[in-house]
Order: C-alpha cells, then sequence, then structure tokens
DNA sequence: CGCTCCTAATATGTCGGAGTAAATAGGGAG
DNA sequence: CTCCCTATTTACTCCGACATATTAGGAGCG
C-alpha cells in the first residue's frame, strides 16, 4: 500500500520530464500522452487500446487514473469504449479539433501541414467577417482593450511570450466586440494555431515584416465605425500571415 | 496491434449511431444532467458543486463514476476542481460552446435566444465561405453525395427526421468538399444548431417556404465550378433561414 | 498589535480489488 | 452449412482506504 506514493511521485516526475505542463494531475498527463500520441499518428483511427489493465500496468498508473484519462479522451471525440470491443480510435471527423487541448496536442509534435493551412484558411474567413461585426458594435471599452493590448505588442515584440500574448488579445478583443459567443470561442482555437506559427516562423529565422502598421489599420477601421474598411484591413492582415507562414514552412 | 479483420466500417458507423442519446453509461447520464443544469443556468460560472461525497450520496452513485462525469465536463472547459476548494463552474468564455455535445445540453431545455442567433451568424459567414471553396474542389464523388441529400431531402421533407438528417448530409457533403478539416469539424455544431431550430420552427407551425429550389441553385453553382455563385447562392440560403427563424422566435 | 510560520482539517486525487453487464468468439445442435 | 447457445473477455460500476494539496486558524515572534 505505500507503494502507491511512491509510484505517484514518479510518474509526475517522469511525465515532467517529457513535456512541461501538459497537466498537473496524473490523469491530464496521461491524456496529454496519449492525445498526443493519436494527433501524432502514432495511433489511427480504427486501431485498439489495449485493455484497461494492460496500459495501465504499461504506464504504471492505477486504472482508476487511466479510466479518467479516457473519458477526458472520449469527450473530446478522439475515442471510444465499448465493452469486449475495447477503446477505439474514432475516425478524424468525429475529433473534435476546434477543442483547446486538442489543439494543444495537435501542435505538440510537428502538425501537419495541410491541418494549418485548414486554420488559417478558417482564420481567413472568420476574422474579416468579425472585424466588420466588431466595427458596427464595439464599444469604448472593447477599444481601450484593443487598444491596450497594441501598445503591448509594440512594447514586447513577437519574439517573446508577452507580446504574442498580446497579439491575441488584440485578435480577441475584436472577437469579443462582435457580441458573439460562437466566435468568441474559435478565437482560442484560432489563437492557438496562430501562436503556434508565429514561434514556428522565429524558429526559421523568418520573422518578416512588422505586424504593428496591419494591425493599427485594423484597430482604426474598427474605431471609426467603418466596417468594410475593418474587414478589408483584417483580410490583408490575415493573407500577409498566410503568405510568410507557408513560405517559412515549405522553406523548411 | 489491430487485427484487420474484424473491424469494419459498419462496426464505426454504428457505434457512432448510438454515442448520441442522453448517455448509456452511467457518468454519462449524469454528466448529461449535470451538463444540462448549468448550460440552462441552473449553475452560473463561480458556483461551486458541492463536494463529491455529498453529490454523489445525493444521486445514489459512487465517487468513481460521479468523478468520472467531472472529469468529462472538466474536459469540455464547464468547471475546474481543485483539491480543498471544490469544483466550480468556469466563466462561460472558457466553455467549449462548439461541442456537439454541450451544443445538445444547450438545446436540451429552452436555449438562450442570443446564443441561437451567435450560431446562426457564424452558419452565415462560414458556409457561404465554404460553398466558395467547395464550387473550387469539388469531385464527383462530393456531387454525387450532395445530389443523394438533395433527392432524400425531396422524399422526406424537413417535416421528419430523415429529411433533417438529409439537410445536414447536404451541407456537411458541402464542407467536406472544402478540404477543411477545421471547416468540417464546424459542421457538426452548426448543423446541431440548425436542426433544432428547424425542429422548433415546425412546433410553431411556421413551416413557411419549399427550401429545395435554394438548395439546388447551390448544387448547380457548386457542380458548374462557379465560385462567387455558389457563395452568393449560400448566401440566400442562410439568410432566408435566419429571417424565417427569427420571425418565428419572436412570434413566440 | 501585526506579521510569519507551522499545524491541522478538509476535499480532491489516486489506488487496487471485487462484482456486474455486455458483446464477441467458438463450439455444439439441427 | 446455418443457427443458437455457452463461455470468455473486457469494459463498467462500486467500494474503502490512503496520499496529496490547499486553505484556514492558531502559535510564536518581532
Amino acid at each position: 500500500m505505500p507503494e502507491a506514493g511512491f509510484m505517484n511521485e514518479d510518474a509526475i516526475a517522469k511525465s515532467g520530464d517529457e513535456a512541461r505542463g501538459p497537466g498537473r494531475r496524473l490523469h491530464g498527463a496521461i491524456a496529454h500522452k496519449l492525445g498526443t500520441a493519436i494527433l501524432s499518428g502514432k495511433y489511427v483511427p480504427g486501431d485498439i487500446l489495449s485493455g484497461e489493465v494492460a496500459f495501465a500496468e504499461e504506464l504504471q498508473v492505477s486504472r482508476s487514473a487511466y479510466r479518467e484519462a479516457i473519458q477526458v479522451l472520449t469527450a473530446k471525440g478522439l475515442v471510444a469504449s465499448r465493452p469486449k470491443a475495447g477503446t477505439r480510435v474514432l475516425p478524424r471527423d468525429r475529433w473534435n479539433l476546434l477543442d483547446p487541448e486538442v489543439l494543444g496536442w495537435a501542435f505538440a509534435g510537428e502538425p501537419d501541414i495541410e491541418f494549418v493551412r485548414s486554420l488559417f484558411e478558417l482564420r481567413a474567413i472568420v476574422e474579416p467577417a468579425a472585424a466588420r461585426l466588431a466595427a458596427q458594435r464595439r464599444d469604448k471599452e472593447d477599444l481601450k482593450t484593443m487598444k491596450d493590448a497594441l501598445a503591448a505588442m509594440r512594447r514586447h515584440t513577437l519574439t517573446t511570450e508577452a507580446g504574442r500574448a498580446a497579439d491575441r488579445d488584440f485578435h480577441k478583443a475584436i472577437l469579443q466586440a462582435t457580441r458573439n459567443d460562437a466566435l468568441l470561442v474559435l478565437s482560442a482555437s484560432i489563437g492557438a494555431a496562430v501562436n503556434w506559427t508565429t514561434q514556428f516562423k522565429q524558429r526559421a529565422r523568418a520573422l518578416p515584416r512588422n505586424p504593428i502598421p496591419d494591425h493599427v489599420r485594423v484597430y482604426d477601421a474598427i474605431a471609426a465605425g467603418d466596417a468594410a474598411g475593418a474587414a478589408e484591413a483584417m483580410n490583408v492582415l490575415v493573407d500577409l500571415a498566410l503568405e510568410d507562414t507557408h513560405s517559412s514552412m515549405v522553406a523548411k
């Protein structure tokens, strides 16, 4: 019985070595491990995760922890369990790819270029439309949030995490100004993708242009209540971002 | 170690169909109960769910089953648990509102009109753009799927579940033809909302116009590879749907 | 009197074992 | 060869115990 304590610390320390901050809880760490394994293609749809007991022993954790991790994956549409049939990886179209955590797993390894393209295409569709709505519905507080984020972007550049957070805040403020919860939820997903690619571009030593002027143009149009201008300015912004991303990805 | 023998498409499709429903498993039923309670506003952000033991006793289930349900809610961003502090409902902007299951919980009771408006606004943004992409990228198989769905819509009308399923299939086929996974994921969310409102309009005895011609126009444009025409036709379609929905909701 | 640190209480997290229900595989009867 | 029945495997549920973490309150000290 006292063994339980030791193996617990062991497992947590181990998971900490492999990836920092996946989940503070044990089942969170397991979900992270399995999630990244699935997203990276280590398991493909149709594959069966060997039985509870086998897997729990292999991971050196109890069945409870393993089961709770499976519940998480099930909730996100990655797997489904049936008695006797085992736990099976579901087809890709059942995955909640827009779930922030799933997205994090997708970007934990080397994400599929096609998938990144998908997200940027979605962004190119949603964000200009959101900017148009924001221009019509924003209030003073929204504008202040955007302005603050813009100032923070100027202070810290996109080379720092603080700068990227400010970038996310700016875009989130726009989504928030649309007064549309469904759109707002997307900001988390899109933000994760953009953040990753921004880091990626930087790793590739290819951080090209100053993004501030483009952002300012979007802000000005929204502040002026110019719906068409906001949409167009945002369109330019995401197109340029996509262009940069694409070139640095194929370059690699 | 998947033995290629016994897992066929049938088994996967079957498991997919029976996956919906209030929850055949116990923890699924609990998650449903708590999820609908949260989405309906019975619990508001910041509220804390009384302790595990207390709640498990109240629901007459074991702590394990309750905990697995909580893991599901946690995975969807509805709640977060911390030792000693309890399990508290997270602020709304952390909720994965586009998760199909969460959406189902939102529509289980009387959904917030503002939220429905949000989803239709999202639809009005995404679907025309998707139709544009579909017109450029669809292949013969995509067109066949759309055509079949259209035929099914004609056979069963929108008054039957089979007809509404055909409607969803039609729109899903368009999203699928975009070759964009991120967009495809949205189809499930949007489809759920549209399905609910369609049923709602019917309950309100206000099923107004024949939707077939509008759908045919979209199909024709996509089949012809007319990107602009497809976007415009879809735009008309969703605008009319939104108009109908709005009028029947305020009428009530 | 106020601050810091330590201790204790409490609720979540983890564990492993027992028993139940379901679905498949394999064998037996027709 | 087909159909049904049985047996086994596996997930699902429950239980009681211990470990851990966070908070709250009190002791000690400046």
